[in-house]
DNA sequence: ATCCTTATTGATAATGGTTATCATTATCAA
DNA sequence: TTGATAATGATAACCATTATCAATAAGGAT
């Protein structure tokens, strides 16, 4: 099931650089393979540290240039943290919510509710703000660590 | 009224050096004079360069010194945004929920409200995590700005 | 399958923000 | 006012990120 949907989200990604005219090399692919494998939000320097395991890893600039890259295709996402904001995971689309355990580090993804629509509504009633964005993150304890 | 409330957060920020034991020296005061006098988040750099118009102006070190203690003694919290994580902004207390305009920088805060609470009641007895902290920021376009 | 164009890479230098060092200075309790 | 020492400023060190550029490899054309 994890390895359905990392190669689920391989095979988007590399399809959206075709589409989008990018060549799908070997350092790209070593470094969207760690993404897609890992759980928790990864840096850039996590990401290389880690492909430092592969046979032929990629150039640390190859690293930064391939989530440049993948951030302006839309295809992850920065990770806002308490301790920092530079974790990389795989962008989520619509309003949906993040729920992040301060233990492990695994991130979980809550749909979006009507209630919190009907908040920011009467927010922008009552400030004249037209909101276009709003973050909702959770952090706390999973289930597995609080035993 | 702005400078009732600017001079209102600086005294109660020398209370608390004082209170645990850190000397007020001037650098300190020029620092804690710029964030409490600025309406927008700032980020350390951004505080050294307005400080470069004092007569006397800190060193960069004790810019970060001084916001490194201020962290610590609770006085200040990191925005995160979009575009960055190191906007420097007074402590707020409580649930308390934070409202940006993209365009010119200002912060709203919004007191939190029960509708939020209880959606994470839910979110925690479905996913059993134990939440024990939460961030909404909304990003808009403030009234002034939409003219 | 091979060739050719050129996007991409790797190695490394440059940059810029943040932290560490240490002799000098200024705070504040006595 | 004095003295102990916390704090400062100048600057070196550090580290993450970005820029540079000759060499390489992706992938369309043949």
């Amino acid at each position: 099931m994890l390895v359905d949907q990392t190669s689920q989200l391989l095979s988007h990604w590399k399809n959206s650089l075709h589409q989008h005219g990018y060549r799908v090399t070997q350092p790209r692919l070593q470094v969207m393979e760690i993404i897609a494998a890992t759980q928790i939000p990864l840096t850039p320097q996590d990401i290389y540290h880690k492909s430092l395991d592969l046979e032929s890893p990629p150039g640390i600039a190859s690293v930064y240039r391939t989530l440049e890259m993948m951030d302006v295709l839309g295809l992850i996402q920065q990770i806002h943290q308490p301790g920092g904001c530079h974790g990389i995971w795989p962008a989520v689309d619509g309003h949906k919510h993040l729920l992040m355990c301060r233990n492990c580090g695994q991130m979980q993804v809550i749909e979006g509710n009507e209630e919190i629509e009907e908040y920011i509504r009467r927010i922008e009633e009552y400030t004249g703000f037209e909101v276009d964005e709003h973050w909702l993150q959770l952090f706390g304890i999973c289930r597995g660590c609080s035993k």
